[in-house]
DNA sequence: TCTATTGGTTTAATAATGCAACCATATGGA
DNA sequence: TCCATATGGTTGCATTATTAAACCAATAGA
């Protein structure tokens, strides 16, 4: 007995409903896309939609160390320069970065962050808490968030009720608005 | 005169120390291989590293609503098996997602978050309230999330000294360890 | 004026994603 | 008990994204 082959191309023993279309194709022969979670209903998707790959993020980072310039973000992070272009393109799109003229009087431009961009602050120490609290090897981990008043590691972001009580995952739910 | 023709192939006026090699190649002509975090020192690519792509977050926040089994997560997500599977197959590697028998007492297996799995929620409530604040369109947010004794939306994530005085971005800095 | 730096774009290759077909096992109902 | 359907995947292929490296125009520096 033949072993199993797969059916690609319509046959004639194959039923109308069961339709053969091209793989990477849909039924209206468009092109596949990757998905897009613009328009999604839920505020966790819409956020991943503007900053959900890493190098967003990571280019975030870069920026609230004080990194300005094309170049300089380019050495930190190690990424393709075209894919840096792509980033920055986006992120100055979504008003998360914005360019202005270079702080030393050159000619070039400086990307810097808008108050939509400063506001990912909290994401930013949250994935790093994270990290530091469940990460296997915290020995790796070189740095420690402090205030610079004092020198001294930060709280835990702490989710807190109306009233200023601490609340656990269990203790949320989702209304509608 | 000849437009500019792109050279990929050595040519004899090019120098020795101007070497050529294919594009998608590099130096010792080993595969081009997607950029790993794993073992960067900074713990916010760390976390990235783990769940620096949307469908890992995604399926996060639906254990957290509470979705336990495969065909629901896909479902609701919408995206396609392979990659389910592969993400769940991660997650669980990662220790963030464990599987249990289901619950409903059928032979098949549900997904549940970890401990380390449970400790995303501050990065979800981050990004969910990064959206809320700076979404361009804030009306297409669907739901808020509340305390469920009180059903009054939950406080903003705030930042905190050791003292607990609030900390904006600037009042922070990055020490080593 | 010449050279190096900066900030990109272009090309070719590989890796990731998406869609749909396929399949083995489990479940539910007649 | 038999059969149909649901579940939880796997496989194959097309498309898209990411990457490394070459290339280039404009700027800056000497």
């Amino acid at each position: 007995m033949q072993p199993h082959k797969r059916v690609i191309e319509p046959t004639p023993w194959r039923s109308q409903k069961d339709e053969v279309r091209a793989p990477g194709k849909n039924k209206d022969g468009k092109m596949v896309k990757r998905t897009s979670l613009e328009g999604n209903p839920c505020p966790i998707a819409r956020s991943l939609d503007a900053i959900g790959d890493w190098w967003s993020l990571l280019i975030i980072r870069d920026a609230f160390l004080g990194i300005r310039r094309f170049g300089a973000f380019q050495r930190s992070l190690g990424l393709a320069k075209n894919i840096l272009t792509v980033r920055l393109r986006a992120l100055v799109d979504r008003g998360i970065l914005a360019t202005e003229p270079a702080a030393d009087g050159s000619a070039y431009r400086d990307y810097v962050l808008t108050p939509k961009g400063r506001g990912l602050f909290p994401i930013l120490v949250a994935l790093r808490q994270w990290s530091e609290e469940f990460d296997e090897h915290p020995d790796e981990i070189a740095t420690v968030l402090v205030d610079r008043a004092h020198r001294r590691p930060v709280r835990k972001l702490l989710l807190c009720a109306d009233d200023g009580t601490p609340l656990a995952p269990g203790e949320t739910m989702l209304a509608p608005r």
